[in-house]
DNA sequence: CAGCTCACG
DNA sequence: ACGTACGTGAGCTGT
């Protein structure tokens, strides 16, 4: 067999490893402070090439400083970039370091760049009948790709890789590897900031190598080019594309003093990496080390447990004042999924059993119950409601996992404890699906050892990570966030959902049935108008309908197809009666299969009510979801739709529902943490903020008239503000013209200049610290704030301005909420939470309580947390949620 | 299971 | 040259 050839690009790796674990960047720290994400990340790189490829010679390959003879021809070469992160520099000596011990050679060339040094080796090892593997997360490199030679290039993080050869560089670009440079070439590089050709991009670069073969090819035959503006940029930028071409040109005879055979790859020296992982701080490759190599897999710390029966209950008394609780229910929806079995106790004892119904006994009812004793948990309120249901008020939470690192990272809200435990590097528990199994196959284990394993292993896993995870909340200043806000808010939504919502299942059955009939009748006139019948809930049948058969104009399509949206639909309603029906069709149909078909299907039959589940930790700004059904999204602004509300009625006679909610709560938000002046003053000046807005932005006079369509003009930039403009959007949105568009924004910003800055500062604190915060310190991060894709980087910088807004909103409504549930005990009414949509609270009361919370709810939403403007609430009630008035 | 469409703030 | 406004959940079709 051919030997085997491991070249690495170093610098590539370690910049790709720390950008993608960016947004755990505080979480890889060692004892001293320094930060390792780099270095994890190399390693974890490393193992995965290593595991697939045998290397007989391997070398990783750095650039030697700045200066190369890449900059000396061109100036501006790699300029522009900035500059390489302190927290990113500090681990480059430690991934030498971990080369070095991993039996790897390493090896930089002053005035040459990692790549050069590649190329050469890879050309010798072409030569000497090697296989070789070029390991990088630079895309420039697959013009390195040969017969014996292939490049695996990084993908998301750094261990999932493409591999190019000549054939897969085919398959994607049609070009061979080496026409990868003449591409580059004509359409230049942003992040090597070098231009190559006007107006060529990747597209018509591609297509011109494949027309002439080479930079070269294309000059030869430029008279053959027809007349056109790219052919003018062509000639013009001649020199340009010729220099360019030598700039991404990777040399293959660069002055490597290093030889193939002083390469040999010796393997790990397993000393040397065990006293490099303890400086690191890295448990896990320790751990794994310490285990014989052949079954390092998933065997978790064994735990001892004992089974709790009736006749040793007595040991829960003598768990002391702290301990994990988990009770499993294998369904999500925790209303109604059974129990499977529970677990309790901590590092002395852990205690564990099938059976739900010794809950309910005194000894561990009293423990539950004690808000002496700390209760630490994984998704409390799932814990909460479950045990609700069998009669007991758990109380004592101290510490939710769950909540806790959805806190730190909104992306850790996996429902999976073990999961989320594997991403705080605690690895002494499986899965559910390693336990569980998958699909269909899913099943509680009948093997009692197995099963209480696991459960032990939960509760233990939730009490080993709660040191750690308090210690980075504290870190991040968000102790205040969990203890003030998110917690107490657990036992709010608990009550809510258990409270649930009456739903009247009569009065959507009778809606049902009329809605029936009139799609019977709108179905028949779409067939007859299309001249067969189809299934009009299929966009590709409908598509083949509407835009062959009929021959409308295709107005949009999507990655499968014609689109046929409502945008679309409309624009062609005109042209053809069938239009219009299927638009009614649509709208009936989605009212009767998600909300009367839909809702019908949640009602609970013991008490006639809808208990949704509020996600707490799944919004990437903080924001609540509703799931099963989602009742944050029954309809309201067309009227047919409204209609459905009619069925949300109070759970008592006598009753009625009562609503409040925030009025431009966003807008005020965003002109508290702007400090814009102007926004302010209209605010304080309890203007109408659209128009106010329309005012200033077409520059109107104080005795001039607002027409309507300057106003909603007006309030579309508004909302486009808050969402991240672009003037395309706008425009598309208004149906003005892109100028217009760009004209509005421009005088948006000039009358209000602190929202500009606020923009632009908020952008650049993201690429600073990789995320943005709202004013309880939420935090988002934002991977994809310096990515090089613009569309990428664009949604990113979009998101980064957007989510302190849309996430401060939401943290005001939550500590509203809070006080609100206070109040109502406090001062022991019946009334009770129901809904919260956003922006917006419901409750239901009798009728007497009305005017209490009439003041009352107003008062405590509004004081909830002290802006720089007022924040202004709105009050509404009726005998349902359709009927509510002022 | 992905993609489309559409309901809400 | 990119591909367009932020955040969600659910039902349906078709691979």
């Amino acid at each position: 067999m051919a030997k085997q050839l491991l070249l690495i690009d170093g610098n590539s790796i370690v910049f790709r490893a720390f950008f993608a674990m960016h947004n755990q960047i505080d979480k890889f720290t060692n004892k001293d402070g320094l930060h390792t994400a780099a270095i994890y990340g190399f390693k974890l790189m490393l193992d995965h090439v290593l595991a697939n490829f045998h290397p007989d010679a391997a070398l990783v390959a750095f650039d030697a400083g700045k200066v190369t003879f890449r900059t000396k021809m061109y100036g501006d070469y790699k300029g522009g970039r900035s500059k390489t992160p302190e927290e990113l520099t500090e681990q480059l000596p430690y991934v030498r370091e971990l080369v070095k011990d991993s039996g790897l050679h390493s090896y930089e060339l002053k005035g040459y760049e990692a790549d050069d040094i590649i190329g050469t080796l890879a050309k010798e090892g072409d030569d000497a009948g090697y296989e070789t593997l070029i390991v990088t997360g630079d895309r420039d490199l697959t013009q390195l790709a040969s017969e014996h030679t292939t490049v695996a290039v990084t993908h998301k993080g750094v261990t999932d890789t493409e591999h190019y050869t000549p054939e897969h560089v085919q398959e994607k670009l049609g070009i061979t590897p080496a026409q990868i440079i003449d591409m580059k070439a004509l359409m230049g590089d942003t992040s090597d900031n070098y231009p190559g050709v006007t107006k060529i991009g990747e597209k018509t670069a591609i297509k011109l190598v494949k027309q002439f073969g080479s930079v070269e090819g294309i000059y030869e035959n430029i008279d053959k080019l027809k007349k056109s503006k790219m052919k003018e940029h062509l000639i013009e930028e001649e020199k340009i594309a010729r220099q360019c071409k030598t700039l991404a040109t990777i040399l293959r005879d660069a002055p490597v003093e290093i030889k193939l055979a002083d390469l040999e790859y010796k393997g790990p020296q397993t000393e040397k990496l065990i006293d490099f992982y303890q400086k690191m701080d890295f448990q896990s490759f320790l751990k794994k080390m310490a285990v014989s190599p052949d079954d390092q897999d998933t065997e978790t710390a064994p735990i001892e447990y004992t089974e709790l029966t009736a006749d040793n209950l007595d040991l829960v008394a003598k768990l002391g004042d702290r301990g994990s609780f988990y009770l499993e229910m294998p369904d999500p929806n925790y209303h109604t999924s059974p129990f499977a079995g529970f677990a309790l106790g901590n590092d002395k004892q852990w205690l564990v059993s099938r059976d739900p119904e010794l809950l309910k006994t005194p000894e561990l009812k009293s423990w539950l119950t004690d808000s002496k004793i700390k209760k630490d948990v994984f998704n409390a309120k799932a814990q909460i409601v479950g045990l609700n249901r069998l009669g007991i008020a758990l109380d004592g939470i101290d510490f939710d996992l769950l909540l806790a690192s959805y806190l730190l990272n909104t992306n850790d809200n996996s429902n999976d404890l073990g999961k989320l435990a594997h991403e705080h590097g605690y690895d002494d528990v499986q899965t559910d699906e390693e336990v569980y199994g998958k699909g269909a196959k899913r099943a509680i284990p009948d093997d009692d050892q197995l099963f209480f394993q696991h459960l032990a292993n939960k509760a233990r896993a939730i009490e080993q990570l709660r040191p750690q995870l308090f210690e980075q909340l504290k870190k991040n200043e968000q102790l205040p966030l969990y203890t003030d806000i998110e917690l107490p808010l657990t036992q709010v939504l608990a009550k809510m959902e258990i409270t649930g919502v009456h739903v009247d299942a009569q009065t959507l059955k009778n809606m049902g049935s009329k809605l029936t009939e009139r799609l019977t009748e709108i179905e028949e006139q779409i067939y007859q108008e299309a001249g067969e019948e189809f299934n009009i809930n299929s966009t590709k049948q409908l598509g083949k309908i509407l835009f062959e058969k009929l021959k409308l104009p295709v107005i949009k399509k999507t990655k499968t197809g014609y689109s046929t949206a409502v945008d679309v639909l409309e624009k062609l309603a005109p042209q053809a009666p069938i239009v219009e029906n299927i638009l009614q069709y649509r709208q009936i149909s989605k009212l009767q299969s998600t909300y009367i078909k839909g809702l019908l299907k949640v009602i609970h039959s013991s008490d006639q009510k809808i208990h949704t589940r509020y996600l707490q930790t799944l919004t990437q700004t903080g924001r609540l979801s509703s799931v099963d059904p989602n009742l944050q999204n029954i309809p309201v602004r067309l009227p047919e739709g409204r209609l459905i509300r009619q069925a949300f009625v109070p759970s008592h006679e006598g009753w009625q529902i009562f609503s409040s909610d925030y009025s431009q709560v966003e807008l005020r938000v965003l002109a508290h943490i702007t400090g814009d002046h102007n926004l302010q003053e209209d605010f304080k000046n309890g203007e109408d903020i659209h128009a106010s807005t329309a005012r200033r932005i077409f520059h109107l006079k104080p005795d001039q008239e607002i027409d309507r369509n300057m106003r909603r003009r007006a309030k579309a930039v508004n909302f486009g503000i808050v969402y991240g403009i672009s003037d395309y959007g706008l425009a598309q949105r208004i149906h003005v013209s892109r100028s217009q568009a760009h004209e509005f924004i421009q005088n948006y910003f000039k009358e209000f200049p602190k929202v500009k800055d606020y923009i632009h500062n908020t952008i650049e604190f993201a690429r600073q610290n990789g995320y943005v915060e709202t004013i309880t310190h939420r935090r988002r991060y934002l991977p994809d704030i310096n990515a090089k894709s613009f569309s990428r980087r664009s949604f990113a910088e979009r998101t980064a301005m957007n989510t302190p807004i849309q996430g401060s909103a939401a943290d005001i409504i939550k500590i509203a909420m809070i006080k609100m549930q206070d109040e109502l005990e406090k001062r022991q009414l019946k009334a009770k939470m129901l809904l919260q949509i956003h922006d917006e609270l419901v409750f239901e009361a009798p009728k007497e309580e009305i005017p209490v919370l009439s003041k009352l709810v107003p008062d405590v939403m509004d004081s909830a947390v002290k802006l720089s403007v007022p924040l202004k609430v709105d009050s509404k009630y009726g005998d349902t949620w359709y009927d509510l008035k002022k």
